[in-house]
DNA sequence: TGACAATGTCAGCAATGCTGACCTATTTTA
DNA sequence: TAAAATAGGTCAGCATTGCTGACATTGTCA
């Protein structure tokens, strides 16, 4: 009569499995963003600087309120972000056409260069571990980050991702 | 002759494969976090708290060492944290009995509850993301995400995630 | 004993985020 | 057209989380 292990579990498997995931999150994380602040160091930017950047090149014209809306942080973060970025001239604005008030952003070529610079070690990460797991991996991953977001967000952000640009 | 779309462009298709990878987790960790970050503030602690006692709960019995090298922040970052904890009861510690200069770390009766506050809504989120995707999908997520780990990391963090305490 | 290791602590600094308050220009609406 | 709403900026102040450097303590081990 001697238990070498407790039975199975159900409860305790789904907890530990849902512990696993939230884990891997948090090292995948920590490692994704660490070579590029790395280089932001030499630069003298942040990680912050490089999300402005980012998404600056990805929705360019976007203005400075669908931004905010993107990173989900205060106009008064956002704002200290943009000022460096105009001064060293790695981003432009023009005011908007229809609605004057509205500054549309966009990345100048330096912009570009520096983004690309950034991001290219990030992608290279990617599709390592894209490379490494195959197709079906790679859908299954995505499924589940869309999964994580918050509810109202997800038709937003799968529109935002999957047309690129706009 | 009118062409109404440019021909699939491989290369192109793996770069902005690799830019919605990319964004999709920028957009789920920060959702991921959000709760969790309220929730501190009430207890008027910060996102480092948290990992520090998840960690701590996950290895009982670490050493401040060993939950540096999980965190990758300096000594003097942690021992902030960990004296904030020490000193509202959250965590306590003994020191080795092998090697007495080491302190070993544990959470008190309080610190797990604080943990499981913490940690639990993200947990539901997990659930909910891996409800609604299913297994193999899950499956996926979780190579893609070990894929994007530091190569020199990825024997360690697995194993680390799939014995839970020890 | 002396070298090394694990840890702590102090001081100072920077990046990022927050809130609140207030200002301007412009657009919309009653 | 006047009032209200919107997009955005700015100033001040504050907290958290990191960092570096320097130095101290306490053990272990050769």
């Amino acid at each position: 009569m001697v238990e070498t292990r407790p039975p199975a579990n159900p409860l305790f498997l789904r907890e530990e499995e849902l512990r696993q995931g939230i884990e891997l999150m948090f090292y995948a994380y920590r490692d994704f963003t660490f070579e590029a602040d790395q280089q932001l160091k030499h630069h003298k930017l942040g990680r912050a600087h490089h999300r402005a950047l980012y998404f600056i090149g990805r929705h360019p014209g976007q203005t400075v309120g669908h931004l905010l809306s993107i990173l989900k942080v205060t106009k008064q973060s956002i704002s200290r972000v943009l000022r460096d970025l105009l001064e060293q001239e790695y981003v432009e604005q023009k005011s908007g056409s229809r609605d004057r008030r509205e500054r549309r952003l966009f990345l100048t070529d330096r912009g570009v260069k520096l983004e690309l610079e950034l991001t290219e070690r990030q992608s290279q990460r990617f599709a390592r571990a894209y490379r490494e797991t195959g197709a079906d991996s790679v859908e299954g991953f995505r499924k589940v980050l869309l999964g994580l977001l918050d509810p109202a967000e997800r038709a937003e952000v799968d529109k935002r991702i999957r047309n690129g640009g706009r």
